[in-house]
DNA sequence: CTCACGCCTTACGTAAAAGTCAATTCGCTG
DNA sequence: CAGCGAATTGACTTTTACGTAAGGCGTGAG
């Protein structure tokens, strides 16, 4: 194994990376990340027909895997990841994206309502469960608190 | 249009809901639902071959819409809200639960700080835009801050 | 009685997000 | 140069989560 981009040698950030060490940082098949630059969230150079990708590249993956954990369609992700890029120069497009942006994190924001609830009816119940439990006079198995 | 369930009149609590009062109320199809309770997710009474809602099956729904809006597919929620019942009375089972309580909070931490990063990333996108408009010398549509 | 209305089941259709498979094509390595 | 491993494209398949259409039951109003 070798390191791809021959290697820019001044240490600590890596030039390029390949689909497959993409693949197996991110526990996804080669298919999906191929799909993903079909439908246009990610545009790795090439060099020849191979693909290869800048830490941006990286940097840009890891947002769509944060956006496909929220439940967000790749439609949404690409119209996501499209407002973290430079901001045009034409105000009606600006206050476009400013609109966006606000419903986006409406959209979150209430994403986050859902997670405390969910949390809050795991503990009851956790709860429930081990006061049965108790009432079954069982050992628990390592128990944090 | 009069109440189901002979209107139990001693005030707040509707005993039973139609299919379509649900789906009204969610912003969801009948489909949905029959799908749902296909999916052994939910379980309406019957009063011939008509669903019956119970206060219960509308929180049950609720929960699972939750579970929808946070990216869950139907398996997962299916074996969510089985943890929200009554714990059973065999040990194994019940550490079986608590294990998987554990699991699922672990996912909607992950989905949290997703979620913070996200909302971060938005700031930033909006900021950017923000000052490409002073930039511009464009005034802004109604700012909260 | 008949008709509309709301709900029911059954069955086929479909969009999204990949999985899988086949046939190639580089680029190196022995 | 023959061959092997890694990457590519293209086509077909699968799974999930419903949509949608077709036809039937029950019941309250006219």
């Amino acid at each position: 194994m070798h390191a791809v981009g021959h290697d820019c040698s001044r240490g600590t950030m890596r030039e390029h990376y390949t689909i497959t060490e993409l693949t197996r940082e991110f526990g996804i098949s080669t298919r999906t990340i191929r799909f993903y630059e079909d439908e246009g969230l990610i545009h790795p150079i090439r060099r020849g027909r191979t693909r290869l990708f800048r830490p941006s590249d990286r940097q840009l993956l890891r947002n769509i895997l944060r956006g496909k954990r929220l439940g967000f369609a790749i439609s949404e992700i690409r119209e996501i990841v499209q407002m973290y890029r430079e901001p045009p120069g034409e105000a009606g497009q600006l206050r476009a994206i400013l609109r966006r942006v606000a419903e986006r994190r409406a959209e979150l924001e209430q994403k986050r309502r859902d997670i405390e609830d969910m949390l809050g009816e795991l503990d009851a119940a956790e709860e429930a469960c081990l006061t049965r439990m108790a009432e079954l006079g069982v050992g628990q198995t390592s128990r944090s608190g």
